[in-house]
RNA sequence: GCCGCCGUAGCUCAAUUGGCAGAGCGCCCGCCUGUUAAGCGGAUGGUUCCAGGUUCAAGUCCUGGCGGCGGCGCCA
């Protein structure tokens, strides 16, 4: 089985190695050819030479296609025409798996790189993107664990959403209907009146036929809910999250993010405290810039640009009108036409990141909140039955994780961090 | 849901006012011992998205449909 990585070859200089990989480039010179060879790890070029390798090995070698799997034998080594400073000066030569034809090249379109998928993902870039995801989740669980929150598994099927407005994607259940889950913030509120400070990563669904670059219909939704947290102690965490793994994104690769796009000293300046604004504040700001809005308004994609296309770190927009926001949070006590919540909007545009707010705790003004907005109790009638046990007062958020690895790496659309993106006019393959 | 754009060779795209269906790249063949998406020569490759219509003649114009992308709205 495979032991060796392209990586690894760096520290093998002068060794005779056996690297088996895929074929990436192929370039031929007559009896002079090159392969450049890929695996997880990176990519090196190999130079097969007639006079050294053997006839019959440098023929099969000629006769390899894109994308074969080859394991080559011979001696790495430093050389300033190599792409990458080093080289296998292959001596053996086999061929594991040919590849036919491979359907994609260098100036393939979006639409037949979406219909193959399953192959484009095969792209150093796409490869890049799923190894920075990867560590902004390894990075996202550590500073939980840090802080002592518990990981926790909410379901996926559902009775009922959580936030209002948004559409379900329904389905059969036994001759009964069931919704694949939106959210999991209504299971959090169960679990911290026992672990008192958790957070869950799960896939949460949006019906709605959102064609934007930062929808998408699946996506991965990290959800932190804790006891005992106001909506202050809420955005201090929400803030220290981030820059916490926007430090370590660049400290432990700095190299990945510069390749995909984002310089590592960007993100090394994201630190607390973000800049704040409260909602009325952010009304005031869109009107000297010209954009007048209805009080109680949602902000759409222009008022977001407008207020984060200048900035270096997220802005907090907090304390919103109540009737822009769900039942759930908890009305400000100094004005009750506000609640204690905020959004998090990502610089240069790339959107809400988080949505978070203080939850209402207390029993009747949970019953009073769920009448106004003319909601049915019987579908929250365990939600509101946690109210009458116990219940303490608490906060929590929810993150759209690849929102937030998208603007980290300043990518243009939301698909390019998800390996099978789902859109309105996409699920296949 | 609304608005806009696009659909021609495996891929990326041309095709003048409606007048013979083209190029580059890839695949295939040949040459080439230092290439970096190598280069050079040759050959192959077409249901012009689908269905109607106008016309002597439609890739081009008209009607309808299908598919995709972009923007807005909605939302994380």
């Amino acid at each position: 089985m495979k032991k060796l990585y392209i990586q690894g070859l760096k520290n093998k200089i002068g060794q005779t190695v056996e690297l088996t990989a895929w074929v990436h480039r192929k370039r031929t010179h007559g009896s002079l050819l090159f392969l450049v060879l890929r695996d997880s790890s990176g990519t090196v070029q190999a130079s097969i030479k007639k006079d050294q390798c053997g006839e019959e090995p440098f023929n099969n070698a000629c006769a390899v296609t894109l994308e074969s799997i080859v394991t080559v034998k011979g001696v790495v080594v430093e050389d300033r025409r190599a792409p990458a400073g080093i080289e296998i000066r292959v001596s053996n030569f086999n061929s594991l798996s040919l590849s036919e034809e491979f359907p994609l090249q260098e100036d393939t379109g979006l639409e037949v790189l979406l219909d193959h998928r399953h192959l484009h993902l095969r792209s150093i870039r796409l490869t890049n993107i799923m190894k920075a995801r990867h560590y902004l989740l390894q990075y996202l669980r550590e500073f939980f664990i840090k802080d002592t929150f518990w990981e926790v598994y909410p379901p996926i099927l559902t009775v009922a959403g959580c936030e209002g407005g948004s559409t379900l994607f329904s389905l059969d259940y036994y001759g009964d209907t069931v919704y694949l889950s939106q959210s999991a913030q209504l299971y959090l509120e169960a679990l911290i009146l026992s672990l008192e400070k958790v957070y869950a990563f799960t896939p949460s669904f949006r019906a709605e036929k959102s064609r934007t670059p930062k929808h998408v219909t699946e996506y991965w939704h990290l959800e932190q809910e804790a006891s005992f947290y106001d909506n202050e102690d809420n955005m201090t965490f929400q803030e220290n999250m981030i820059s916490y793994v926007c430090q370590r994104m660049a400290d432990q690769h700095g190299d990945l993010v510069r390749e995909l796009g984002r310089d590592p000293d960007y993100l090394k300046n994201v630190k607390p405290p973000f800049y704040r604004v409260t909602y009325d504040e952010a009304l005031e700001r869109l009107a000297d810039a010209g954009i007048e809005k209805e009080w109680g308004d949602d902000l759409g994609t222009e008022d977001e640009f407008a207020l984060t296309e200048e900035l270096d770190k997220p802005l907090f927009v907090w304390r919103w009108p109540k009737t822009a926001k769900p039942f759930y949070m908890k009305l400000d006590p100094q004005n009750e036409e506000y609640v204690l919540n905020d959004d998090l909007l990502a610089p240069e545009g790339h959107s809400e990141l988080i949505g978070g707010s203080q939850r209402i705790h207390d029993y009747d003004e949970l019953v009073q909140r769920i009448e106004e907005e003319h909601m049915d109790p019987a579908a929250y009638q365990w939600y509101i039955d946690l109210r009458k046990y116990g219940s303490a007062p608490h906060s929590g958020f929810g993150l759209g994780t690849e929102r937030l690895l998208k603007w980290m790496l300043n990518l243009e659309h939301i698909r390019d961090v998800i390996p099978f993106p789902r859109t309105p006019r996409r699920y296949y393959p």
